[in-house]
DNA sequence: GCCGCAAAGATCGCATTCAATTTTGCCTTG
DNA sequence: CAAGGCAAAATTGAATGCGATCTTTGCGGC
């Protein structure tokens, strides 16, 4: 039960990883060779990674000519955290509900991991920072929900990369520490206002600068066609 | 762009519909080869096509083991429905906020489509029904929101031909209708309460009369081995 | 008669190989 | 010199072969 680890798990958790932590930012082109030599092996066990991560919207394949890091649209982007804001909103309900006796303490170590990685400027951080709504969800016991905030939390990662400014922190920790308070005090209300207030805070973030280099060159471009300069 | 259907991608679709139809129960095993050889294909294609819907949570695929359609637990189908519960309200809404002109016809056209299948006792009645309520995400316009409620659709659907009683339709014609009715006059509230009712329906459906044929079959024959007969 | 072990069979993980499609560069032609 | 077309390179889609792992089954010892 050890060595339960295939090889394009292996790949999957490492391109997971590097896309979410922007080392691999969207658009870059993710070849089924280079892959394979990159790591080693051959480019059925990339592809099948890459399979996987593309179900779960964190790279594009387009039949015939590749795969690459997802680029998802400002128009995605609403999309997920509308979404986001509704799973989290139910993440809340059920912990105020029911919370796991050691369910705090969790929270507030995980934090800390985060302060230590912020101050660090380790490129863990934007990762962490992620992992403590999926820490949330977990808390909810729900494996479904973990899968579908996962899911969210991956795409909101990506959004950042795409168009918020370089290497700022998903999440204010500050706002992280405020929602243990109110999850503390089993109150649903301030919990929910300080989560979609927070996650508001991400999206403005998010959406602050738009690096814009679209997916679609022409479109860039015709806006560049117009006489000289 | 016309043949942008890979063989996988085939696969996939085909298998998809025959779980959903509950032509392939849960519990079958799919080795790759007999999927290969009845599609007249390679192990690769139906690989691919494992892993994918291995990710829609239709097949568990363990290593070394091979792959078979998923069992959902009833643990797991409680996750499902709650979730699902939650993602349909927020259909319904923002149906209730923004409906597109034409949706409502489309919804009733789907409904009658889902009677003449269910007259004619067609498979086709099972997945209809599932997808009244992704034609539901659909209006709502986001893709994302489309996904997720595939998603859960897909396991409820699973869920039925895991406990629910044979060839049973997922949904109440007739609790579509009043739901059509309550979003034509945008009403959320009614809207909403006929939805949880119709859930709360369905779920009770799934888990009348769990017919158990667990995966252990010590299980099973344990009913059958007291004294003869 | 029961338990453990080893060989056989089945199935999968992965690599290699071949085929199809797209892209790119070059050449011809008007 | 520009435009169109053709061929070569690159990249993916799919097939096949081999080794590894798990399951099963049959045998022998206790």
């Amino acid at each position: 039960m050890s060595t339960n680890l295939t090889r394009s798990d292996a790949i999957y958790a490492s391109l997971r990883r590097a896309i979410l932590e922007q080392a691999l930012k969207p658009g870059t082109k993710l070849p089924e060779d280079s892959i394979g030599d990159t790591f080693g092996v051959s480019r059925t066990s990339a592809r099948n990674a890459l399979v996987r991560l593309a179900s779960d919207g964190l790279v594009e394949i387009k039949p015939n000519r590749g795969a690459a890091v997802a680029m998802p649209t400002l128009e995605e982007a609403e999309e997920v955290f509308a979404l986001r804001r509704c799973l989290e909103r139910e993440v809340i309900e059920r912990l105020c509900k029911r919370m796991p006796k050691d369910g705090i303490d969790a929270l507030v170590s995980h934090v800390r991991e985060e302060e230590r990685a912020l101050r660090a400027s380790s490129p863990r951080s934007i990762r962490l920072a992620g992992e403590f709504h999926i820490l949330l969800a977990e808390l909810t016991g729900s494996k479904l929900l973990i899968d579908f905030i996962s899911q969210v939390v991956s795409r909101s990662s990506l959004i950042l990369a795409r168009f918020g400014r370089p290497h700022s922190a998903e999440c204010g920790i500050d706002e992280h520490i405020h929602l243990i308070e109110a999850l503390k005090n089993l109150d649903p209300v301030a919990a929910s206002r300080i989560m979609d207030h927070h996650l508001h805070a991400v999206e403005d973030r998010a959406k602050a600068d738009e690096k814009d280099d679209g997916p679609d060159i022409t479109e860039i471009l015709s806006r560049y066609m117009s006489a000289s300069e």
